[in-house]
DNA sequence: CTAGTTTTGTACCGATTGGTATTAAATCGG
DNA sequence: CCGATTTAATACCAATCGGTACAAAACTAG
């Protein structure tokens, strides 16, 4: 019925991903992104929309790729064994060879020209929805009395969310994926429940 | 001899500043420098160079601010001390509504073009020297005994990197600065000496 | 008042930015 | 094989990017 299209969409979105994560946003040029996703400027725009749509669409194919790890790790029996996996697992994903370093919510916009403002304000949100994921698990313990009384899952939270975002900066910066580890563990120590082992 | 300059290289160079703070390297344009700078085109190159020598001095300006708190930290005490005072005044800077928020070496250039890669460099290297300085104190408490045996004080100085550059990020989305006096708090639970208080 | 020096303001440079108009090529239904 | 439809590729758009040439203006030394 029409002409195929010659490149795939969710494989040309991957490279486009991968482009954002490595250069950020405003980093990031059209050409940039045309060429690593193998594809021409008309292609891009009659595919995804414009730049900021096609963040946004890459934007959620990160969510969705990062959210497996991040439900599973939310089954740990403990809110120590939830934030021990997922800073353990934040050195490993942070420093992993096979993607640019650290974390895109961190590094796609953190400052930018107001024109991007949109896009540092979702980079927010969604750095606040991860917060707000981790204030949930651990308010259902505090509120089973399984986190000592008086603890404040907010402060947890944000605690863990700073690491995390952190660990992120660390990354850009060269750390390996051991030191990040130690710097997980250390914080581990900060946790109000102590280690079982 | 000549024609006087109609304004301030240093207040001119704060502005300047100011806005590279704010949007970073890359979201900061010449027409914003220079309006911020109040002063024309001609007048940044012939004063300052280029774009990338003017950061590099509005850089110096900055790190030389800075290390007038860091520098008067450094004099507690005890390491446990230093630490406290640092993230605590951290929470307060980062936040402070009379700049812009987070940190000049955390939002200057995370992710950026590869015409970047110098800026990016440079600040890695400032963030680099950071955790060296801390890594210094560290070790000295560490080989006079007063923090205990098997303390790692590369560990320590990356841990509270760590937090400070997290805590930039958190700024940046918008924490406040109690919150971030939360998260300062609670790290110090990690710390090797317990709270003498 | 003049000559020399430096800053100022305007107006410009080529290159690149994000974004499109247009035409040729490729496919399928008839 | 033909017409309809959609993609592909080239070539372009105005606006902005970082950076400058040039001439008028403002000052001082003589």
């Amino acid at each position: 019925m029409s002409r195929p299209r010659t490149f795939c969409e969710v494989t040309a979105l991957d490279r486009a991903l991968d482009v954002f994560w490595r250069s950020g946003y405003e980093g990031a040029s059209i050409s940039a992104l045309t060429e690593a996703m193998g594809i021409n400027r008309p292609s891009l725009y009659a595919t995804y929309g414009n730049k900021e749509e096609l963040f946004q669409r890459a934007l959620a194919r990160y969510i969705e790729l990062k959210n497996e790890f991040f439900e599973e790790v939310l089954k740990e029996p403990t809110a120590r064994d939830v934030v021990a996996k997922l800073l353990d697992g934040a050195a490993e994903i942070l420093t992993d060879p096979e993607h640019p370093v650290g974390c895109l919510s961190v590094q796609g916009a953190l400052a930018c020209s107001a024109d991007s403002e949109p896009v540092h304000l979702e980079l927010a949100k969604i750095r606040a929805n991860y917060e707000a994921r981790l204030r949930e698990r651990f308010a259902e313990e505090c509120a089973d009395g399984r986190l000592p009384p008086g603890t404040d899952p907010d402060v947890l939270a944000r605690f863990v969310a700073t690491i995390s975002h952190g660990m992120s900066v660390q990354a850009s910066g060269g750390a390996t994926c051991e030191q990040l580890r130690d710097v997980a563990k250390m914080a581990m120590r900060a946790w109000p429940v102590p280690d079982p082992a």
